[in-house]
RNA sequence: GUGACCGUAGCUCAGCCAGGUUAGAGCGCCAGGUUGUGGCCCUGGAGGUCGGGGGUUCAAGUCCCCUCGGUCACCCCA
């Protein structure tokens, strides 16, 4: 043994393998398409950035001050690996110029120094989708629909959109006074945790799940009741869009989110058949003031992120979008050498057909077996008679059919004419 | 970072609480029954430093400590 205990997968992260890991091509496939119905393209941007990208996220948050993959590079370059998704498609927004409207979306590994538990792992992997460049709230609609739609392509039912509007800045600047007033006259019943946020993001009190917390700001204020009159507006047409849409929503004046950026809209879906504490499995929001945080010009933005591990958990509670077994056409059965069987699947293949075949001349009974257990609808075996006879015997795997004798040259058009 | 529970074969687990001959089962895998035929059945086989280290003991999978890993919860988030 080279090393006494074999290496393991680092805490946190694991190994996607078939036959689970169809399901992500499968989910992929289908937010491609559902994005691209709507004209967004694909984005791939790097998983690591200069730590500053980040920077913008929140200093106060948790995403940033405490579970960022930070490192120093050879080049001695203070490089982070993604938490999160948005930042680096704005990071690239501003570096390239593309025209507006710029509709992207992305699926990719991002990386947050947690403890894992149900749902929460320190590499987990978004779909996303942003648009930047838009200030109409019909964007903010239009994608809200689009993942509300994809979850429902996938199977997912009973899913609860919350919404929320945090304001542009001056209204949100206005009520963190009233609302640092409100919560310092409550200090001492505040849960001490709590208490920190006052003076660094109050409005993140509110969401707090602390039951002491959440029994003595039970009357706080509200945003909406002080929001300026353009973001009220900007509000009503979201509302208005997604009823249009026929999407159900609920407002929830306590959703915050935990990104700093978010101006406006923000929204979040989650699934109550999610047994776990960790029940979204998206959201997102609007960020007007990301890309000139970032170096850019002022230029606004909405987007949404969605967790592949947790849709998978959900779609698992629910029971849809289930495992699909491996589709074969044909599997190769050879009873010499296994050049037939060499010869043959590589024709087939390139014929169009998903064939495989057995290696290491086993037995035929091993090699049935192996076809059997591959899901191919047929066994195509060649034995020394089918071989002299330029034949193939073709079996129904799949029903007690009388397998028959095809000629080898044909095999093609003869299997395409039976799997029709 | 804090707390709780759990690590025995590839997988799911029994054995631990009352330490004592070669550590078991089901499933999976391999082979044979069927000298060229899968799925059902029968028979046999391979596979384990009982997560790792230390301690107690004549004796540790079993008791104690440490450590690593897993799971779940808090914080926070997808």
């Amino acid at each position: 043994m080279a090393s006494p205990e074999p290496f393991k997968a680092p805490i946190g992260t694991r190994d996607i393998l078939p036959p689970e890991s169809g399901r992500w091509t499968r989910l992929l496939a289908e937010f491609a398409q559902v994005m691209h119905l709507a004209g967004y393209g694909f984005i791939q941007t790097p998983m690591f950035e200069d730590i500053a990208v980040f920077r913008p996220v929140g200093e106060g948050t948790d995403v940033v001050s405490k579970e960022m993959y930070d490192f120093f590079d050879k080049g001695e370059r203070h490089l982070a690996l993604r938490p999160e998704g948005t930042a680096s498609v704005v990071r690239a927004f501003n570096q390239h110029h593309p025209n507006v409207p710029w509709k992207v979306w992305y699926a990719g590994p991002n990386f947050r120094y947690e403890k894992p538990q149900a749902g929460r792992f320190r590499q987990h992997h978004q779909l996303g989708a942003e648009c930047i460049g838009v200030s109409d709230p019909d964007i903010d609609v239009e994608l809200m629909v689009l993942l509300w739609d994809f979850f429902c392509t996938i199977g997912l039912s009973g899913l609860r959109l919350s919404i929320n509007s945090i304001g542009d800045l001056e209204t949100r600047h206005g009520y963190y006074e009233h609302l640092r007033a409100y919560l310092d006259a409550r200090r001492d019943s505040l849960d001490p945790e709590d208490r920190r946020k006052i003076d660094q993001h109050p409005m993140r009190v509110l969401d707090s799940k602390r039951p002491d917390t959440r029994e003595a700001i039970a009357d706080a204020p509200t945003l909406l009741d002080v929001m300026s009159g353009v973001s009220r507006a900007h509000f009503e047409r979201v509302r208005n869009g997604l009823a249009a849409a026929g999407v159900p929503f609920e407002i929830e004046p306590r959703l915050v989110r935990g990104l700093d950026y978010y101006t406006h809209t923000v929204f979040e879906i989650q699934s109550p058949a999610l047994e776990s504490a960790q029940s979204a499995i998206g959201g997102g929001g609007r960020y007007d003031g990301l890309a000139e945080a970032l170096g850019g010009k002022a230029a606004p933005g909405t987007g949404f992120a969605a967790g592949i591990e947790r849709i998978l958990l959900a779609c698992d509670a629910e029971g849809v979008f289930a495992e699909k077994g491996v589709h074969l056409d044909a599997f190769v059965v050879d009873l010499g050498d296994g050049s037939a069987a060499r010869d043959v699947s590589a024709g087939l293949r390139r014929a169009g057909l998903s064939v495989d075949r057995a290696f290491d001349a086993r037995s035929p009974k091993a090699q049935m077996k192996a076809a059997n257990r591959s899901g191919a609808r047929f066994a195509l075996i060649i034995g020394e008679d089918e071989l002299a006879a330029g034949m193939v015997t073709l079996k129904d795997l799949r029903s007690d059919v009388q397998q028959e004798l095809v000629p080898r040259e044909n095999l093609a058009d003869e299997l395409r004419k039976r799997l029709s």
